[in-house]
DNA sequence: TAATAGTTTTAGCCAAGGCTAAACTTTATA
DNA sequence: TATAAAGTTTAGCCTTGGCTAAAACTATTA
């Protein structure tokens, strides 16, 4: 079994891939210092789950993607199912799920993905991996790249920042709900969405976190 | 915050407790080497945790037990969330629990310990802690200790042992059921107890891992 | 009460996973 | 294109939590 470091430090590989990953980045992500994140990054190429390019960067092989996205799978089911049997908001399920994702066995993983139908989203939209590694084909569209006055439905939205989730929710944005782009500012940088009764101004790094899809299915 | 090594030590030496509590027990318990109990021990000396008379044995200080206790409520709240959410068995929950019991918040355990209600006993009947340490008294007795035919009801059945607790199960043996002992067999070591529609013998070994209470709450 | 068995501690080792400071590469800028 | 800045790796250190083997203590038993 894979320490809790090696957990994440694999977790944030995927996240921050499939490039190339820079050893600051990775090291910021998991808040330790650059020369710690070489260090293991060496230690995970030793074990083949890592291939390093000295001063270039980190990718997963495949055995190495394969338990990345197990760790991810525990995360996206327990917030999941935090969130169907608690009354969580969508803001706080994150770090309760980035703690418990280490201690959760195979079979009650089993025992949690049936409980809850198998689903293939956890509630900020993200794909739940499969229980072999198999991600579903994520075909949404970034929010900042649709197109004017398209219809458009919320998939994702981001589950790291509360602070901004909890804006996200209060002003009506999060998966299921339609929108439309009305106009784009081009530099105040943001464009302008409404939604069913409302309509808001988003900034265009707000809208580089948020997918949505086209309305007709 | 201390780590899962130190917080498993803590809940094993008062499980062993209270009394002094041997080098050789706590590592069987925790399956390590004498050697490195006896280190972990000077360890939480150091820090405070831990009264170590050196070839005597190991003892909690009220910060320690303080700490322990507040695993064992993690543990048990989780028991009991896993239990009434899933529909996991008696027999599952404690090995479940034990991984988990870890990476659970204090803001995750005041929300299910709400959500269950605050229930004072886990599905096994121990008692749960409360969040700041206080043990419920706890006045069962022992069925080994029980004279004959007295109307008892079980109140608190073993939790690591799930083949024990299959077979207990299986014989109509958990919490809220009634029995009444109808014989000691003084050598062959055990007692034959009568439940409602059912009479079983169990040997002693068993019944010192099994408590009651008179029927008449 | 002296030898022996059992238990505990000490000594010395190791790997994991952190850190800082210094050295080295790569990239950007003058 | 030379130099400076930024990013990365290496070197060397530390703590935690394991281990085994040997030494020390305690309890038992002859
Ligand atoms: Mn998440
Ligand atoms: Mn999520
Ligand atoms: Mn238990
Ligand atoms: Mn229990």
């Amino acid at each position: 079994m894979d320490s809790v470091a090696v957990e994440n430090y694999l977790k944030s590989i995927w996240e921050l891939g499939p490039d190339d990953v820079a050893t600051q980045d990775l090291a910021q992500l998991l808040n330790v210092a650059p020369a710690s994140a070489t260090k293991m990054v060496q230690r995970l190429t030793e074990r083949g789950l890592v291939k390093h390019i000295p001063y270039k960067g980190a990718s997963l092989t495949s055995e190495g993607r394969r338990r990345a996205l197990s760790v991810v799978r525990r995360h996206r089911l327990l917030e999941t199912f935090l969130s169907q049997t608690l009354d969580l908001g969508r803001e706080q399920l994150h770090e309760e799920a980035e703690n418990l994702e280490h201690g959760l066995s195979t079979e009650l993983e089993t025992v949690i993905a049936n409980y809850l139908g198998n689903p293939e989203r956890d509630p900020h939209g993200h794909p739940i991996p499969g229980p072999n590694g198999e991600l579903p084909i994520d075909e949404d569209l970034l929010l900042s790249d649709c197109s004017l006055n398209q219809y458009l439905v919320v998939t994702q939205v981001p589950d790291r920042d509360p602070e901004l989730l909890t804006w996200l929710e209060k002003n009506g944005i999060f998966p299921g709900i339609k929108l439309k782009i009305v106009s784009r500012d081009d530099f105040g940088g943001g464009i302008n969405v409404s939604l069913e009764d409302s309509s808001i101004q988003i900034s265009t790094s707000v809208a580089n976190e948020v997918y949505v899809k086209l309305e007709n299915d």
